[in-house]
DNA sequence: GTGAGTGCAAACGATTTGCACGGTG
DNA sequence: CACCGTGCAAATCGTTTGCACTCAC
């Protein structure tokens, strides 16, 4: 799949966002890389390929991205959530030892892929988190 | 359950930790006010009781806990993480309108209470949250 | 034209760190 | 008595915010 040919503009329009060079900047980027990554990755990639954007401005984006349901935001612990595309959602493995994140499929398939009973509250998502020793760090140990 | 006469040191030393004041405020208080709370919740409970203490310390001790699993910490957002005692383990569900934290007894009840294959690793926990809107701010829609 | 979104820089707040002192084992 | 853990304060770092300007609609 060639994230950066994706037609987001019509996605966002749909779902009441302007269209922006950031927004879809940000979103082409997500697309292309795949997976997971920070707002500060994100934001010096496209500063790198010469994209004159703001840390401030990523984190907007990305902000109205999670609200709009265009990406999903996981918080993988103190101080450093990572952003995917909505359409490629999982959840996630965390290494104890060295933090890397791995994919993991839903393990039911459906979204949320579990069901709870919150008496009077309606629940719409599931975000899990894994944690455990990686394959590497298992390995050293 | 009166968590404040809890046998902490005997559990600070199983795991390797000396019996230190910080530690065993750290760990009653937690026992006695139940659920969840953030860092800076205990400290201000603590300062507030006229225990000497200091963030920075409360942040050592409860990094120490979680290492030595006699707490848990689960992130619910950018800066926020809660802390609470191991054995009374579940789940969250955050409102996403007021950020209130509901606990959601486990889904199956095993611990890990789900299982995945993430090839080479060893998966030890399963933390999981629900997201969506709380009775309140539902009725408030 | 009008308001949403951007760019920039400064503010913020949770968490971490360095170092000297004190208490535990 | 050796070291781990504390206390204190300052540094760090992800994230948020205020304001003037620009562009999408």
């Amino acid at each position: 799949m060639n994230g950066s040919d994706w037609d987001w503009d019509e996605k966002l329009r749909e779902v009441g966002l302007r269209v922006t060079r950031p927004r879809v900047l940000v979103l082409n980027l997500l697309g292309e890389l795949g997976g997971h990554h920070t707002a500060e990755e994100l934001n010096a990639t496209l500063v790198e390929r010469g994209s004159s954007l703001t840390r401030g401005t990523v984190y907007n984006v990305l902000d109205d991205l999670v609200n709009a349901r265009l990406a999903m935001r996981a918080d993988r612990g103190p101080g450093t959530a990572i952003y995917e595309l909505a359409d490629v959602w999982h959840h996630h493995f965390v290494c104890q030892e060295c933090a890397v994140v791995i994919d993991v499929d839903c393990v039911v398939g459906e979204s949320p892929c579990l069901h709870v009973e919150v008496p009077g509250a309606a629940v719409d998502e599931a975000q899990i988190i894994f944690r455990g020793l990686c394959a590497d760090c298992l390995a050293a140990q």
